[in-house]
DNA sequence: CGAGAGTTTGAAGCGCATCAATGTCTGTGG
DNA sequence: CCACAGACATTGATGCGCTTCAAACTCTCG
């Protein structure tokens, strides 16, 4: 059998070496030692409830904050309180990548559940970045990456039509889900409809009618936020 | 007299302490001494003709490149062979952030003109960034706000219409054109209608409607791919 | 000067947003 | 445990903004 990643709760400890998700978050390549290092960083693991704010909008930025377990979702909001999701955030994922520079979080991030995340205080993160090549280079490799999937993201809302994008979208989380040892064929999205639709570019609406004609087609089979994924081939023709 | 920065031309040898960029380049911040060291590792300053590739989509990454004199464009191409750009790139503006992770270009990066370009060996930037902590940090920084401004372009994308997004488009080459010393009401766009509506998401067509639009309104004067914005205020209004 | 790429303009159609109404779930307090 | 409120989801009808197609025009540069 297969490794698995317990996406809830095997991280107890203010510590990366004994948690599961080490294999996908930060600590990934480094040795032993330098895992128990990064740990000691840790002060906080402050844990959310379902529509609680980890930060806001303009709050001034300390941390990356590294998901534990549950989920997040990113937005940001305009002057007149519409919202843009700018992303969903799984366990092992980083988050507030994007507010380094200014030293501000230009958007918020949200809990979607019971959600628990690590914080890693950025002036010490860097300290330590400096002496751990490979933490420098993971730090580096994992805003790189987000910069390719944002990247990747454009390329969708600008080329695509709503079938592809929502074809896209469910693969992408089936891909993540897998990689943390579920099932990728059947997860339940821990955000509503309109969430999915906001952060694809796509009414409420609209997101409803795709889902009911990828049912018709049966492609998928959806039950409230249940997901369950029939011809992922059939997906991945869309999304080609 | 404002200090001007000469974007073209007067980075002529193989070094950042006198290169007129230093100030919006990757050297910003760093001391006399480590700009210094930073030049070194520039090992090659290649010059691209208009339409030349400075890498092509899936090529080996080896290398950051920040643009010393000319633009460019990057773009990802799908397997239908149409075109996604995914970004244009000023003088002094790093390119290829997106390839370090998978140590493999995403994307094609191309000069809109004749473009000079320092090249980063990125394993020794790795090294020198662990050495000189402002270094990494202001690397950091960079990814940083490159994943901010995608994400801002994902909203534009998602949530403005065709007016919106040409407004924003050129507010923000305003901005940059501003930053470094030259006119931030009259400047020449280096790239084809056809690429500025690929990057918007919108059909050539559409941007040529929308270009007479604004220039009905007598927001902006434009010939060819000359631009004067003549009322700032209102491209503002739109964009907000 | 000529050719090909880039641009403009008009006409038609389609995909998605929007509006409106109904239905369904979730969690809370009686 | 049930009833209810409010959020969320679904479905249909309509309209608009953009794409697409087509054709003429105009740069640019070899």
């Amino acid at each position: 059998m297969r490794d698995r990643v317990d996406p809830s709760g095997s991280c107890r400890t203010k510590t990366c070496s004994r948690c599961s998700l080490s294999r996908i978050c930060l600590p990934v390549s480094l040795d032993e030692a330098d895992i128990g290092t990064l740990g000691r960083l840790i002060e906080h693991q402050p844990t959310l409830r379902r529509g609680e704010a980890l930060f806001n909008e303009g709050d001034g930025f300390r941390a990356l904050y590294a998901v534990r377990a549950g989920s997040l979702k990113s937005f940001t909001t305009t002057a007149s309180g519409e919202q843009q999701v700018t992303g969903f955030h799984l366990p092992g994922e980083l988050v507030a990548l994007n507010a380094i520079n200014r030293w501000e979080h230009p958007g918020s991030a949200v809990a979607l559940e019971t959600t628990s995340v690590c914080e890693l205080p950025f002036e010490k993160l860097e300290d330590l970045a400096a002496d751990i090549p490979d933490l420098q280079r993971q730090l580096l490799r994992l805003m790189s990456q987000e910069i390719a999937d944002d990247q990747d993201m454009l390329f969708t809302m600008a080329r695509r039509n709503a079938d592809e994008r929502l074809a896209i979208l469910l693969l992408s989380f089936s891909e993540r889900f897998r990689q943390r040892g579920l099932s990728g064929t059947r997860f339940r999205l821990s955000m509503a409809r309109s969430d999915l639709g906001n952060y694809l570019g796509l009414a409420p609406e609209t997101m409803s009618r795709v889902f009911r004609r990828f049912q018709d087609q049966g492609w998928i089979r959806a039950e409230g936020r249940e997901v369950e994924l029939l011809s992922v081939e059939a997906l991945a023709e869309l999304a080609a």
